[in-house]
DNA sequence: GCCGTTTTCGGCCCGACTGTTTTCAGTCG
């Protein structure tokens, strides 16, 4: 268990210890603490060890009391009130939320009534049907928990927004396709563009509730239904993820829009400055006592507000609400702007197709230029490319460039130049300078300390070749935690040697990720918006890695391959001479 | 326990669905 997920499990069970004690506002104060310290990641032991408590409390949810569990937690690897927690109340509360259904309370009732600890000691009590004869609780309740502890088993927790949109998509159509549908669209994470979901909402709108219920319980996909009502109903499909339809009434769409995009504390802070306006915001529009005021559009609510209309990747409930206040939220880069791909590989490497073909797709896809970059030597199981095949490739690509017409991408000529472990690179500096775009990334020796990973990364940015540096932190979500990195040097380090760094639209990567995006942009650096293609299906992932730059607040200024290809040219040639520029 | 256009005290988002209940508590999003 890292830091971070202990000190989420342990903010999360002091949650639900004081909901069980019926305390009316610490419960909600832990869950946010709790949420804030699972975004933050490693950036909470980062701002310890700036800082100690002082540097905590300055954390979203953080206050002074759980500032000091934290840095106790840092000092000492213990935290005497939750061990006294645990010994007072010795249950696994982290692990029996997870169970659909189960909440503080009946937890509490539980462990007091049938001694039940754990997920073990549930499913024992359950098949002894123990449960029923509890007050409060009865045979509908058993048969809940024990469904609920078999979708736990089956789920697959969250899921990477790639692989989920277009199942969303999909099923937004079908259901749009439903007589008295009028409108239909997802909401909640997979409109914010998180990096990972955890279900899908959906909305609708339509003048016969009960009929697309009906449809929605009934999608060949759906394995089992949470819940069924007349205007909200949850089922879990047959891939593993849950999904909540609510309908509402076509005139209110802008209202349930904007309160089902959310996310929480977005809804949460924008609730509150309603409350301070004298004015009650819910999913049926703004309203002075119980006079509508707007309920029409998710702009005319913001307004009414005093704030200009967040983009839904900016509603997480950091600073979105204030800088809209002050009509200063940024002009986020728009869909569909990135002009070229910067990191795409063949046949010559990894990939499945050859150059022609890529270039044909990147085309096909709507982009005028694309640069090839296989791996080099050091990835010798992917048959990486040594100086003489890159040469080789070279001449292959001046020729389809040549007779390329209009059915091609323009073809630029680059590499994934591996960085080895001391911070050198894979091809010699005569072979990098033949190169119209020079990529770099780190493909193997991924246990370093902080600080041999940002010096191995700056040295190599070093070099005078190097224009971008490829999925800079390594992670592969679910499967790879990223190499640590001291971000603020290493985006020093860029803007020193101007180096652009890489948004990776690839699904399980979408490295940099948004936070990461963000100091880049406070800091000047520019981006490159990649797909890492290794088929010519992938460069729809481009609007992935759009998503990503939004995420983090990103303009069109910020993203270099949004030029055209003379003004890319331009801008590489501020660092260096491109004397064999095939294009 | 956190937080500040209410700033060191006094507030703290809101409603649908379910099941166990006879009017509501618990859970969820």
């Amino acid at each position: 268990m890292t830091d971070t997920e202990f000190l989420t499990r342990m903010l999360f069970e002091f949650s639900y210890w004081h909901d069980m004690q019926d305390d009316a506002f610490k419960p909600r104060a832990y869950q946010l603490a709790a949420e804030s310290i699972g975004a933050l990641g490693h950036e909470v032991k980062e701002a310890w060890r700036k800082g100690g408590i002082k540097e905590l409390k300055e954390l979203p949810a953080i206050g002074q009391a759980i500032a000091e569990k934290i840095d106790e937690y840092f000092r000492t690897g213990r935290i005497r009130s939750y061990d006294a927690l645990k010994k007072k109340f010795p249950v696994d509360i982290y692990g029996l939320a997870h169970v659909q259904g189960l909440g503080p309370k009946h937890i509490r009732d539980l462990y007091e009534q049938l001694g039940v600890k754990n997920l073990k000691d549930l499913e024992k009590v359950l098949r002894k049907q123990q449960v029923r004869d509890l007050p409060g609780f009865g045979e509908k309740s058993e048969e809940k928990l024990a469904r609920g502890i078999l979708l736990m088993k089956r789920s697959t927790g969250r899921h990477l927004l790639g692989h989920i949109l277009p199942l969303a998509e999909d099923i937004v159509t079908r259901l749009s396709r439903i007589p008295g549908v009028k409108q239909c669209v997802y909401a909640g994470s997979l409109r914010r563009r998180q990096e990972t979901v955890g279900d899908i909402d959906l909305l609708a709108t339509s003048s016969d509730p009960e009929r697309v219920m009906k449809a929605f319980v009934h999608l060949p996909e759906v394995e089992t239904v949470h819940e069924h009502g007349k205007t909200r109903s949850s089922v879990r499909l047959s891939m593993g993820i849950d999904a909540d339809l609510r309908v509402v009434p076509d005139k209110v769409f802008g209202a349930t829009l904007q309160y089902f995009t959310g996310d929480k504390r977005h809804n949460i802070l924008l609730r509150e400055r309603a409350i301070r306006q004298g004015l009650l915001l819910n999913e049926y529009g703004l309203f002075k006592g119980k006079k509508l005021l707007t309920c029409a559009s998710e702009e005319a609510i913001y307004k009414r507000l005093g704030l200009d209309t967040p983009p839904p990747e900016l509603r997480v409930g950091h600073d979105e609400l204030s800088a809209a206040e002050r009509h200063t939220l940024p002009d986020l880069l728009p869909y569909g702007s990135v002009k070229g791909d910067l990191q795409t590989q063949t046949n010559w490497s990894d990939g499945t197709s050859t150059i022609r073909d890529m270039a044909v797709a990147a085309k096909t896809y709507g982009l005028d230029y694309i640069a090839i970059t296989d791996h080099t030597q050091s990835l010798a199981f992917i048959n990486g490319l040594d100086e003489k095949r890159v040469a080789k490739q070279g001449k292959e690509i001046d020729t389809l460039n040549k007779q390329r017409g209009q059915s091609l991408a323009r073809i630029l000529k680059s590499a994934e130049v591996d960085i080895k472990p001391d911070g050198s690179l894979d091809l010699d500096d005569e072979t990098l300078a033949s190169l119209d775009c020079v990529g770099i990334a780190i493909h193997s020796h991924f246990s370093m300390t902080e600080k041999e990973a940002t010096k191995r990364i700056i040295r190599a940015m070093s070099n005078p070749h190097v224009d971008c540096l490829f999925h800079p932190t390594g992670r592969l979500i679910g499967k790879r935690e990223p190499y640590p990195l001291d971000m603020k040097a290493i985006l020093a380090g860029a803007k020193k040697y101007r180096v652009a760094l890489e948004i990776n639209a690839f699904p399980d990567r979408t490295d940099l990720r948004d936070l990461h995006v963000r100091m880049a942009v406070d800091a000047g650096v520019p981006l490159f918006i990649n797909t890492d293609a290794h088929d010519p299906e992938h460069f729809t992932l481009l609007s992935l890695g759009e998503a990503i730059a939004r995420r983090g607040w990103a303009t069109k200024r910020d993203i270099i391959n949004t030029k055209s290809l003379n003004q890319l040219r331009a801008w590489l040639e501020k660092k260096r001479p491109r004397p064999n520029w095939t294009a």
